[in-house]
DNA sequence: GCGGTGAGTTTGAAAAACAAACCCTCACCT
DNA sequence: AGGTGAGGGTTTGTTTTTCAAACTCACCGC
């Protein structure tokens, strides 16, 4: 029944292929912020130097990341989001929502983003076409490539 | 300035120390789907049987996956995901969203989620408070622990 | 010319990932 | 009673990554 031999063809895999491994969300969080040089984001991320160069060649080939000068003589460069790297923002937003939800005490929240209409951010991811905020049971699953199992009435 | 020795507190960071390794986040997709038997686990997303092992423990323990029996003798198990699991599923369709829209044609997208409006689901993220979708643009980050900097304007 | 900053690269040891083989309990068949 | 096979892992040995610390190189200010 179940029985695909390889991975599956999907967009979640495939955008953690770029995004996925250990510290890319976090410098894509650091140059979000605008803190894009290499010594912030060793300092803020706490990775390797040579993890974290590793990292920034990837992103930046993945067209997440731009790096440019903010200073020839001495050459200095800054790491900068693209408008695909700003589109992962939802992404870092539902992490820090679920992480202040289940991991902190309702007082302790390391930030607070407040959103231009004034209020307090707390990120919702709804439906394009109802507005409505997505709940699991609403949800179906179709495969549309071969290799899709989907054995629950659920979906993701 | 910017100066913190040690990583920061961060709900983004804390997130990904539960769901961030390799593999962890196709294991919650295959859950999500129903999909949650070792075998079946090993084979959607290709992941070493071992390392498999080891994520699914850190899951259990984490508080994301419940381990049950679907059989006893012999002995049979099916991880699910509990409630703070399914809760994480806004970070999967999130980074689904961004895949089909930057990875793929437009008509070759490996899976259609129906939503229960009927419509086809494109998730939104949206500021719960005024129900706007959320621009880059519009946030402004307000760190509330020490050990931050937010250079730039804007905001993650 | 001396010390310091920024942006990395190099080096060598420790940890993780990997693929393949193995194990154990049971069920089913004959 | 013996053989086969499934499910759910663990073991083994090898290849990759990670990691921390040290190092490099270009430049600036003193």
């Amino acid at each position: 029944m179940a029985a695909t031999k390889d991975p599956r063809p999907c967009s979640i895999a495939d955008t953690l292929a770029l995004v996925g491994e250990k510290y890319s969300l976090l410098v894509l969080r650091e140059v979000c912020l605008g803190n894009g040089r290499f010594d912030q984001l060793v300092r803020n991320i706490g990775a390797p130097r040579d993890v974290l160069a590793t990292r920034l060649r990837r992103l930046v080939d993945a067209g997440i990341l731009t790096k440019l000068p903010y200073s020839e003589r001495p050459q200095r460069f800054e790491y900068r989001p693209t408008r695909a790297g700003l589109e992962l923002e939802p992404v870092l937003m539902t992490l820090m929502e679920w992480g202040d939800r289940h991991l902190r005490e309702d007082d302790d929240r390391p930030m607070v983003i407040e959103h231009a209409c004034g209020n307090e951010l707390v990120p919702v991811v709804t439906c394009r076409a109802c507005g409505d905020p997505v709940r699991h049971e609403d949800l179906r699953a179709h495969p549309q490539a071969p290799g899709w199992t989907v054995t629950g009435p659920t979906a993701a």
